[in-house]
DNA sequence: TTAAAAATTTAGGCGTGCCTAAATCTAATT
DNA sequence: AATTAGATTTAGGCACGCCTAAATTTTTAA
């Protein structure tokens, strides 16, 4: 039996996956709050479950059965959230909560028609890709707004979902997925960034800036 | 806090107080499927936290502060049963199920949205009525359909809603809050109840009569 | 009113998921 | 290569929510 526990440890992986080859017991006790002794001890449980392979000391990555779980649950999330939003009217700095919460609840049945009622969406409202019903979600690691040259444009493409202080904040600015910002300059001293956005002009502190995932802009 | 054991619970006594004035330890491990035994064990908790009063050997009663957390689980319950009915076009006997999972995991705000969308309702499809915000739910205790006397006619109030096979037989036989039924006759020794709905005429066994509660017809 | 039956509680145990403290392993430094 | 800092695992413990079996209380019926 799969618990919601279990769940929520193989979607923390998955997460921390991206670009990574294995992932460290720490990471997982970090990212979960939780004490290192405890990741040590579900990890074991998961392995001999198949759903990841686990080396002592050398951290984990996840089987495709594991992958799998993994994918469903953020579908849910994703789904969740966008649905919140277009369809409940939440604003997009609620979401996240709620959505950790019912991830693990709803029936296929549920998930299937908020994917219909939505027109089977692909990303979701801080711009993070649905993962498809049976599909591969391959997520693109993008730079974050830090790492943008003075004097050149990018466009958000997302932004971290888990804090509803930032969003709020980010909504005030006008940064969301799709918005384009021009990095006017960058104050030395890990000072703040200077930023464009919508003719209006703002300073942004490093914090948030690297909680904003960025392409370039192709215009 | 809270656990969402604890919820099912008071949940649990507060539909079984129906009437009755204490509710015991049997009647509550017969409805959740669980041992005399785990019952008595959640109910001195229960009874510590000041959520019900209990004596020994002698049941249970809930408390306002008891009686306070189980309306609001059951507003939750039956609120999310029409919405999953009403707004996302769920059949009538899936939803039980459903509701059961996400009563305990939604927010307020999701509470709130969902009764605004239905426009504040008052039953939800199964007849049953849905507890105010913070008001008292006065569930009027009606008979069942077994207890008509053959050649009368009766107003379907509410019916079960836990078997979903059921609830399928009766919305083919098209038994739905607000049927009239007449009872055309009672077969003897158990037998089935024959039955005219909508001029077709029907022979329906006691255990499903038995879960159909109505009201003399009033015209 | 007393014995048998039924209901309830107590005792002891189990899996889950977390914790802290101590032991152990890995990696970095000298 | 030895030491040491950091990461990780092991050991032992706790709360929750369930279980079965045994003891106890209440109810029923002889």
């Amino acid at each position: 039996m799969i618990t919601h526990a279990m769940e929520d440890y193989l979607k923390t992986v998955y997460l921390l996956q991206e670009g990574q080859e294995r992932v460290s017991t720490s990471a997982i006790a970090q990212q979960m709050e939780v004490s290192a002794a405890s990741v040590t001890g579900m990890i074991r449980k998961l392995a001999a479950m198949g759903l990841l392979n686990y080396t002592s000391y050398q951290g984990v990555e996840l089987t495709e059965g594991g992958q799998k779980i993994a994918q469903e649950i953020i579908r849910h999330h994703r789904l969740l959230e966008l649905y919140l939003v277009e369809i409940m009217g939440f604003t997009w700095d609620k979401v996240h909560d709620e959505a950790d919460k019912l991830e693990h609840v709803i029936s296929e049945e549920f998930e299937e028609r908020m994917s219909e009622a939505l027109g089977h969406p692909t990303t979701d409202p801080h711009g993070h890709a649905i993962p498809a019903k049976d599909g591969v979600l391959q997520e693109i690691t993008y730079e974050t707004l830090t790492e943008v040259d003075a004097g050149s444009s990018a466009t958000v493409q997302h932004v971290n979902d888990n804090d509803p202080e930032m969003l709020r904040y980010l909504d005030q600015l006008g940064i969301l997925p799709g918005t384009v910002i021009h990095v006017v300059a960058k104050e030395p001293f890990n000072g703040p960034l200077r930023l464009r956005i919508d003719q209006a002009e703002h300073f942004v502190g490093l914090e948030v800036a690297g909680n904003v995932f960025v392409s370039p802009q192709t215009t």
